[in-house]
DNA sequence: CTGCAGGCCCTTA
DNA sequence: TAAGGGCCTGCA
């Protein structure tokens, strides 16, 4: 009983979406990528350029993926005005992942997922996201599930000193003190100070949040590889104000031109190198 | 065995 | 406001 529903986008690469380190659960399996999300596994196969079948119907697709895959907003013109820009490496990343997209995931999701990746390994991150929800199709547990979990759970589950974090903000959720509906209300900067003020939450988790969690694309987040960027190409200052509501995009392009982009032959010298 | 990976917190000055 | 040490854990 498998319906594919037959679309065409543009600007939609879900290599790109996947890999572009917004989120830990998509992966690919058998030619078919899977993308666990809002309590559901979408199945997604990739035919020619920019031609998708989702396993959906189209009711589906319009109340769920659109919006999930943020199908409503101009990815190409974002694209075009970063080509227009006088930033000559900003120009090669958006070409590069033109097939981006800012993924609208679930809040608490997100706030959960960014807290376990700092300090902490892509690899390590999706496995130990995994074994929370239960296998790599499970959905994500509800807040009703989180909060009976014990501090030790999270220890188990190899988030280390994370694990306070963690069960810290739960509680925070569960007594309302964190409200999950709050930032939606907020401006940029009220919302991320409102995420700064739980333990836990610094300044490149609270971006990561407010970007991937509640879609404000003004959110810069700066990781140790957006810091390489500044550091490299732009003499270790970036300012992204210019950038305005789509510095979050920038970052994404840019983060991602930078794992998987021309620069990374000097990285991979090295890692041969290591071998021998 | 050390070093380190998509930071954050806390303490100092 | 900035700088520096420590931190869980798994893997090279």
């Amino acid at each position: 009983m498998e319906t594919w529903l037959k679309l065409k986008f543009s600007n939609f690469n879900i290599r790109q979406i996947a890999e572009s380190g917004q989120c830990f659960r998509i992966y690919e399996e058998d030619g078919i990528w899977r993308v666990p999300a809002f309590g559901r596994l979408l199945k997604i196969r990739e035919m020619n350029d920019d031609e998708y079948d989702f396993e959906c119907t189209p009711e589906e697709f319009n109340k769920i993926w659109k919006k999930y895959f943020d199908l409503e907003l101009d990815y190409g013109e974002i694209v075009e005005r970063l080509n227009n820009s006088n930033d000559a490496y900003l120009k090669k990343a958006a070409n590069f992942g033109k097939g981006i997209r800012i993924l609208r995931q679930d809040p608490l999701e997100t706030i959960i997922s960014f807290i376990i990746s700092q300090r902490n390994n892509i690899p390590r991150i999706r496995n130990t996201i995994t074994k929370i929800c239960g296998g790599k199709d499970a959905p994500f547990p509800e807040l009703s599930e989180l909060e009976k979990y014990d501090l030790d759970f999270w220890r188990k589950m190899g988030l280390g000193y994370r694990a306070e974090y963690v069960y810290e903000i739960i509680k925070s959720i569960s007594e309302k003190l964190l409200d999950l509906e709050t930032p939606k209300d907020l401006k940029y900067l009220d919302a991320l100070t409102y995420l700064k003020q739980f333990k836990g939450i610094g300044d490149k988790v609270a971006n990561c949040i407010l970007l991937y969690g509640y879609h404000f694309t003004q959110a810069f987040p700066r990781d140790v590889w957006i810091n390489r960027i500044i550091d490299r190409q732009y003499n270790g200052i970036f300012y992204n104000d210019h950038l305005d509501d789509i510095a979050g995009i920038a970052q994404q392009y840019m983060f991602f031109y930078e794992r998987y982009g021309v620069e990374k032959k000097q990285q991979r010298v090295k890692i041969v190198l290591t071998k021998i």
